[in-house]
DNA sequence: TTTCTGACA
DNA sequence: TGTCAGAA
């Protein structure tokens, strides 16, 4: 059977075992809104191929770097999402996250902007971060 | 049995 | 980061 990468198909502990970290680690990095992982209606977590390889990235960075988990957040917080959705001059001076620069703009509030509508974890600002050289060759592309 | 959330020696 | 409680 082939699998996609976007495919859901791990549970936690699955993944957890993949990774070679603890479970509780991986709710760590969603809270701090490092991933997004997959919900089941039943409110599982389910992790895919892709969100294992984002993990890997953040566990290495986090391990090899002189960075934790609220520097790798404040690393994503810098991501120029507008860029990305074109969103308006209006959207973006009312946006948090356009105004802040600590946390990913998907941790922040989408009830009143373009974003409302839009799952984060399928969003293109999101997946930019996929792999450990994604978000320079996203910022390459976008200043370009 | 596994996972969820929240709390904390 | 580990672990435990109480619920689903």
């Amino acid at each position: 059977m082939i699998v996609k990468s976007e495919e859901p198909i791990f549970t936690i502990s699955n993944a957890a075992n993949i990774l070679g970290i603890s479970v509780h680690t991986l709710r760590m990095y969603e809270k701090e809104g490092l991933i997004i992982p997959f919900r089941k209606k039943s409110n599982q977590r389910l992790y895919s191929k892709k969100d294992i390889e984002r993990v890997k990235c953040i566990k290495k960075t986090i391990n090899e770097d002189k960075i934790n988990i609220e520097g790798m957040r404040r690393v994503l917080a810098l991501l120029p999402c507008w860029k990305i959705i074109n969103c308006s001059e209006n959207e973006r001076t009312a946006c948090e996250y356009f105004n802040g620069y600590t946390k990913p703009c998907w941790m922040i509030n989408h009830k009143n902007n373009i974003c409302a509508d839009k799952e984060c974890r399928e969003c293109e600002v999101y997946n930019s971060f996929g792999s450990c050289s994604s978000i320079k060759d996203k910022l390459k592309t976008l200043l370009s």
